[in-house]
RNA sequence: GCGGUCAUAGCUCAGUUGGUUAGAGCACAAGAUUGUGAAUCUUGGGGUCGCGGGUUCGAGUCCCGUUGGCCGCCCCA
């Protein structure tokens, strides 16, 4: 006998599962639209070369990737952002700014499973078009606090780092670093929270032996975990970016204090995130035992709607993803579970009760209530078990001792009590029940 | 792509130095019970022991390979 596997790293939602999925969906869909942004969605397949444009093409490996029956060379979608880009892109002129969208969707990306990674997974993306201030920064990082305060976390369970790439090229400016060894000295800081000194490796072998003082001054900047630090060490660095990016840093920080939100946020030079697009304030959530790879990332992009090919458009979005979500809210007990409980359970005698009671069945339905009720003819004692593991409040008896009578017998599931009702009174009685219920 | 580790029923797991027809609990289903939800009892379905090969008189058990899960590395848009 044949026997299929489910493709390494992908997913099923069995109802269990899906009802825990569209818990979350539902809640992250509720406060994006509180915060004034509109849904949208795209194809999942796309053109290989949109991710080459934006991300090199190194990316392909990683990528669910092949060759159309028309020739064409097409990827699964591993992220939304070119997708929105180009969205946005070829109606730049036509929307109303700011453009603030979101979306929830599932991505796919060729790579070893771990936990918290699949190859496929769901995100949901929030990007803000339009606005080059501080103030798309500050309208985003709330909106990420809330999509998690949402479910019950609170600053106990998760925090914002934040960030700022400008930043690093100003002060690595200063320090008299060209380009190329600004890029190569970011990398280092990207991953010397995880490799320590030897994070700067790569470095030297590409520029020679790392001057102390230099490494010293970088490690100093690295390690600035709040505004008055941030301050005190660029005191003593000239710069008029510099200043002005201070300006920025307190505006910034000073709108999530005004939203009651400082005590998410966390200045912290050490996340610098590795994309070469970001082009400004970078900020990745985390949660605060640190057991879990990180919860959500997002920044600034200015340059990538013109670099896909349409106008200037300043740029910044975040996204979250389901799994390493679903963990810290199963960690913290914060998944709620789910049951399919009808209203309503019909109990019913035999062929003929059978026949009488689909009438009002339906017509429940109708109404909008949920109605169960056993396909085969089995025992009243089954029914009633039955009745009772479905989780519904109301039982509704079709007997032939009550048909006879023209009357329904209805059962308060939850206190056992039972009443005759007229036939023609079944939903009138329900509605009644169900408005005090 | 690399390394570690694991794989027996839908789930959690037993399975002796290699030895008869591979077991239990839970779950599911039927019955005891054709008018009232618990509990109990009885019974049943469900396994090519992940797959393939090897050693052996004989393999769930030992060996090799492979696939898949988990953990770590690389990467993490």
């Amino acid at each position: 006998m044949a026997t299929f596997q489910t493709l390494p790293g992908f997913r099923e939602f069995y109802p269990d599962a899906l009802a825990r999925r569209n818990h979350v969906f539902r809640l992250w869909r509720q406060t994006a639209t509180t915060f004034g942004f509109n849904e949208y969605d795209a194809p999942v397949l796309e053109p290989l070369e949109l991710y080459k444009t934006k991300s090199g093409d190194e990316i392909e490996a990683q990528l669910f990737s092949f060759t159309d029956k028309g020739g064409r060379e097409v990827a699964l979608r591993p992220e939304m952002t070119p997708t929105v880009c180009r969205l946005v892109g070829e109606k730049a002129n036509a929307l109303k700014r700011p453009i603030k969208w979101f979306s929830i969707a599932e991505f796919y990306r060729y790579e070893r499973m771990q936990k918290g990674r699949g190859r496929c997974f769901f995100q949901f993306n929030a990007d803000i078009f339009g606005e080059p201030g501080i103030e798309a920064e500050s309208e985003l990082i709330a909106l990420l606090v809330q999509c998690l305060c949402a479910f019950g976390l609170s600053e106990q369970d998760f925090y914002v780092r934040l960030s700022d790439r400008n930043l690093w090229f100003y002060y690595l400016e200063a320090l008299g670093l060209d380009d190329a060894r600004t890029r190569a000295m970011l990398s280092a800081v990207d991953k010397f929270e995880k490799s320590g000194d030897e994070a700067f490796n790569s470095y030297s072998e590409q520029f020679g032996p790392l001057d102390a003082a230099l490494k010293e001054k970088v490690l100093a900047f690295l390690r600035v975990k709040s505004l008055p630090a941030l301050e005190a060490i660029l005191s003593s660095v000239p710069g008029e970016k510099l200043a002005a990016r201070l300006t920025d840093w307190r505006r910034l920080l000073g709108n999530l204090e005004a939203m009651g939100l400082a005590r998410f946020v966390e200045v912290d030079l050490a996340v610098v995130r590795g994309l070469a697009y970001y082009t400004g304030f970078v900020f990745e959530a985390f949660d605060r035992k640190g057991e879990l790879r990180a919860l959500a990332g997002g920044g600034r992009y200015d340059n990538l709607v013109g670099k896909l090919g349409y106008g200037e458009l300043p740029a910044v979005g975040f996204a979250i993803g389901d799994m390493t979500f679903a963990l810290l809210l199963e960690q913290r007990g914060l998944m709620p579970t789910f049951v399919q409980a009808p209203d309503i359970y019909a109990v019913i005698g035999g062929a003929q009760e059978r026949l009488a009671a689909f009438g009002d069945i339906h017509a429940l339905r109708a109404a909008g209530f949920k109605v169960d009720y056993p396909m085969k003819e089995v025992a009243f004692g089954k029914q009633f078990k039955a009745a009772s593991e479905s989780g519904a409040k109301l039982a509704l008896i079709y007997g032939g001792d009550e048909l006879a009578k023209g009357v329904v017998k209805i059962r308060d599931l939850t206190n056992r009590s039972e009443q005759e009702i007229p036939r023609d009174q079944v939903l009138a009685t329900v509605k009644d029940f169900y408005s005090q219920h």
